[in-house]
DNA sequence: CGGTGAAATGTTAGCGCTAACAAGAGCTAA
DNA sequence: TTAGCTCTTGTTAGCGCTAACATTTCACCG
């Protein structure tokens, strides 16, 4: 039997000039033969990769950096992964790296300060990320953002306008409109809602989507009810104050974990879904066409902003002090309406 | 008023010598204030930290990583990233690694395959990552393992035993045992059960679990019925075909979201949970306490696990061929069951 | 058949840092 | 006073790679 097993483990790892020998070749064509291939003649990269497989080589990512300034990887700075929203668009982020040539790092933060962030982006920095995508849609955000130093290439994912990076993000405003004409359009006088963490874009950005639909159409505008943190337990604690009020017929919840906590506050004070009440969510996560009843919400495409976020920090790392991409306008992506049973005409009083 | 803005942007960014410069010391002064900073004088040490931070010096990670060969970079492997699961114990990995000075880079696996997950590795390493933990309790993740070179230190999270590296997990039998026992001390004939994928090493453990309970207490064994995936939906399709059962009273489904679709499939059906089947799950995922009924569920401290996982890594690192970590026994962790309204006695027939 | 230019390959230097050794300073003890 | 120590700082070399320039090779043409 031949024997396929590999060479008795070197002493140390193959590096080029390993190659180089083996190849009877100087290094630099090894060189070549990784970065610019069609500069080397057929014959002699074929024996060049000969000897490298032969050696198992693998480039020294480090000595490479050290003598291009580049590193291959690009930093997420993200709060919490654990989030649907945050975990999908990392996903999305990773995909389109790859697809890029570049791998990923990240940095989760413990808090949303302004501190936090820019420590967040340091650490990543400090291992020489060629660019960041901050994922923390937060008022913070902003701050921390600002006090970067403007040569390193950051992207931020769901913030506001008038920030100094470029922006990749879901129209929420828009999905806002969309959820409360659809609430509207069943003939509910109006809508009241269970608004996102104050302080996190992406809420308050919902809230004014839904505010402008209402005002429009002259509506009474309830005051939201502001949770503290994304949690069904938001939505149910906040869910029981507006299961007690009978004039309410249809709430829009800032996401779908906080309208599961509603669904159950309504559940629990005797108000059916949708025949007594019609809700409403944001986010469309895997779970909501199973909750009892199914949950009508907005599809947010996560992915698609990632893959945004990554386009658009690479087109800043090509030109990173073009004044163009820094006021370019957000690159926003359309959230969709997912109709399902949780929503329909109001009771007939 | 004195100027605290910062010096107009120097043409290119400070590097050791240029502290070292400006200290009026050697560059090896500055890199062991860096590195061993009690062997400074403390006089000299605080003019080298001034300088420093005047320059708004960073130290280049690639030069360093070239001269010592540490990267401080360590690397995950994972499937999919949106799941609860894995986001939580990515979360988990990611804490603890900074608590230890390491910055973590990802790879997504686009499928669960041995070439896919040695293509993740091989990303890795291409950075220069200095070990990785991989996050696919599957089987297949056990052949990609098995292709990898021995001083390359890895931990896999999750998958059983007979692995050549170390594991660290929580005890998925352990778990399904005490899911079933519960079941069976409300009064339960038996127990069905709705697996996960035939392939992830999760889901046979908590098939095996399950099992061993029946068959202790000899009960009837029921064919499991076995998802596709771990989504609602296939939790759903088969909670049909157990809805229509009458015999069937409890249902363990092998995760949350399954045993989300369940509830709908038993809803459907018009039988009530718990008054006619009792239904618990595994993962007691943040919603669970919020469907309808709340859900009775295993959970899981992912968070430990990766701190576990952390820790292993590091140790495998110190030690890369210490036989006595390859051969050590996985350092699982205890699941605990949370029981709520969705498990009750059965029906008096 | 020498001249010419493009294609292929080689040589040199240096990226920024730290290991290893060298050397100076300041002190103790004989 | 000076050998001999410790404490602190400096010098040298090289990690593995690629940019820039230098040289060789070779096909083609007049």
């Amino acid at each position: 039997m031949t024997a396929d097993t590999p060479p008795p483990v070197p002493s140390r790892a193959a590096v080029m000039d390993d190659v180089a020998a083996l190849a009877g070749v100087s290094a630099m064509t090894v060189s070549r033969v990784l970065n610019t291939p069609e500069k080397v003649r057929a014959q002699t990269r074929a024996r060049v990769l000969a000897a490298m497989r032969e050696l198992d080589y693998r480039p020294n990512s480090a000595a490479r950096m050290l003598v291009t300034g580049r590193s291959g990887v690009l930093g997420v700075v993200s709060f919490d992964t654990t989030l649907y929203g945050p975990a999908s668009t990392l996903y999305g982020i990773e995909q389109a790296a790859r697809a890029a040539d570049y791998t990923v790092s990240i940095a989760s933060l413990s808090a949303l300060t302004r501190a936090a962030i820019e420590d967040g982006v340091d650490r990543l920095r400090a291992q020489s990320v060629e660019g960041a995508i901050v994922l923390a849609p937060h008022r913070s955000a902003a701050a921390g953002l600002r006090g970067l130093p403007p040569d390193f290439p950051v992207v931020v994912v769901g913030a506001g306008d008038d920030l100094p990076v470029p922006v990749a993000a879901v129209d929420n405003r828009a999905g806002g409109v969309r959820v409360t004409r659809h609430l509207l359009s069943l003939g509910h006088r109006t809508v009241w809602h269970i608004a996102g963490p104050a302080d996190w874009i992406d809420a308050s950005e919902r809230v004014v989507g839904w505010r402008s639909v209402l005002e429009a159409e002259g509506r009474p505008v309830p005051v939201p009810l502001q949770s503290s943190d994304w949690s069904p337990r938001s939505g149910y604690e906040l869910g029981r104050r507006l299961a007690a009020d009978p004039a309410v017929t249809a709430v829009f919840a800032a996401n779908d974990p906080m309208a599961l906590g509603l669904l159950r506050a309504l559940r629990e004070a005797g108000r059916r879904v949708p025949e007594d009440v019609s809700v409403a969510g944001f986010d469309d996560v895997p779970e909501s066409p199973y909750f009892a009843p199914p949950l009508t919400s907005v599809r947010q495409p996560f992915g698609e902003v990632g893959r945004h976020a990554v386009r658009l920090l690479l087109e800043r790392m090509a030109d990173p002090l073009a004044d163009g991409a820094r006021n370019r306008p957000p690159l926003t992506v359309e959230p969709e309406l997912v109709v399902r049973e949780s929503t329909a005409a109001p009771p007939v009083s």
